[in-house]
DNA sequence: CGGCGTTTTGAAGGGGATCAACGCCTGTGG
DNA sequence: CCACAGGCGTTGATCCCCTTCAAAACGCCG
């Protein structure tokens, strides 16, 4: 399971490991149908059968890879928590930043076609990944319609999420690009529950830049003049939104 | 089915009427899983029932939507002739075109998450469109697991595409824009089996430019610089290829 | 402390948007 | 038949937003 691995990133990172060799939660957890499908946010069914504990959960370390390019597709992999940036390696192996997936994220559906992934996800801090055998995927959607219909939902919904961010990265200028960024931020965290106002960004100026098609000084620059507005406040890579009509607006 | 259309087009357009209206054929086709898989591109599958002749065609001519924004979710879209665009609306009413769907696509995926389309779809030409019922999609599914694949397949081809344009599309100058989408464009014709040299463009300028984030003078103004090159030959919208390579390098 | 990665800020340059004018083609109506 | 209008495409001139290059402050960890 995912033994060969490009060790090139700048600062550290490792290669994926058996969840039986990392050591923070040593014991390997497993969730049932019922978490999968309340994690995809999809009507919760209950399940007669014993397919839960069917789903394997692992861990993974800041900067180890869930998947890598080239890599054999074989599973989805549905974030339960941490953050994660899913890369493009363009021919002269710089990346491009393609999202920021987080709790509830459905990523690898994009292998799927080719039976190999694409891309490349990174964990951007230690991670708590469920992994979902694709072979199960069409025996359990035979048991569980609902499961089924999670699955065709999240893919819907990535896909439908892709269109909309791409085509705002298109047409907007740096300053709404990076507006729009931190109110899409702020709405994902308040759908996990957290503060929608404060939140802390786990990626870098760099990281940004390459996702809204900015320079870093860029995203930077916008960033201090949003501050100066008085939209929001930056300190380091905590944000606070102070006036969310204003940046919406951007 | 479809009675209710925003006819806000500058150039003629007609509400979707029931193929049973459409005079130029004006029989009703239906396909089967085999032909549907073929057009999936999918290992195609002789399926024992009577499940042929399931999906029903339905005819548009150019202008006409297949389905517009809000619209309620039912069907996925097959395109089997014929070029469609398909737009995003934005607050302003000013459409972003997402991208140019032609046989062999599927589209409408994009609305099962919220039941409701969040885009719209337009026939750039007439077109021969087979209807997928999605309630019909799980139920197709467990009697032909190849079909599920098949749809699966697809929406990850889907999603993956989308992905590699979004980055390229964020990160590239303008001529490599354009050279990048006529590539894309030649490969998908060779793919029909039509000729990868030479073929004609079924859009505008403008709506070339919406897909690509530019303005449409700088379409034009690529186009002719590539055509100074002698990369391509211009002629209307008749568009040759001439040095392969050096258009990708751009 | 000292090195490195990240972030900020400044100055200069370029690429594309914008505004504007003109040619081309099609369809329309007198 | 011809004039005219309107959409589409091309080309030019100007402007400005963002990139690029450069330098320095900051925080982190050895």
């Amino acid at each position: 399971l995912n033994s060969g691995s490009a060790a090139t990133t700048t600062n550290s990172s490792f290669i994926q490991s058996a969840p039986s060799d990392c050591n923070p939660p040593a014991e390997t957890l497993w969730s049932g149908l019922t978490e999968v499908c309340a994690l995809l946010n999809v009507p919760v069914i209950q399940v007669a059968s014993d397919a839960n504990h069917a789903f394997q959960h692992i861990y993974l370390r800041s900067g180890q890879r869930i998947h890598t390019v080239e890599q054999t597709f074989e599973h989805l992999y549905l974030i339960n928590s941490g953050y994660v940036k899913t890369v493009l390696l363009d021919e002269s192996g710089s990346e491009k930043v393609l999202g920021f997936p987080m709790r509830g994220d459905l990523i690898g559906i994009d292998g799927l076609h080719s039976r190999r992934y694409p891309t490349e996800s990174v964990a951007l801090s230690d991670c708590g990944i469920i992994l979902i055998p694709f072979k199960r995927v069409g025996w359990l959607g035979r048991i569980c319609p609902e499961f089924e219909l999670a699955i065709y939902g999240a893919m819907s919904r990535e896909l439908a999420r892709e269109q909309a961010m791409a085509a705002m990265l298109i047409s907007l200028r740096a300053e709404a690009k990076v507006g729009r960024f931190l109110i899409a931020l702020s709405e994902r965290y308040a759908a996990m529950g957290y503060s929608s106002k404060q939140f802390t960004l786990q990626v870098t100026r760099q990281e940004i830049g390459s996702y809204l098609g900015l320079a870093l000084e860029s995203v930077s620059r916008v960033l201090s003049e949003l501050h100066c507005l008085g939209f929001i406040a930056v300190d380091k890579r905590t944000i606070t939104i102070l006036d969310y009509e204003n940046l919406r607006l951007r």
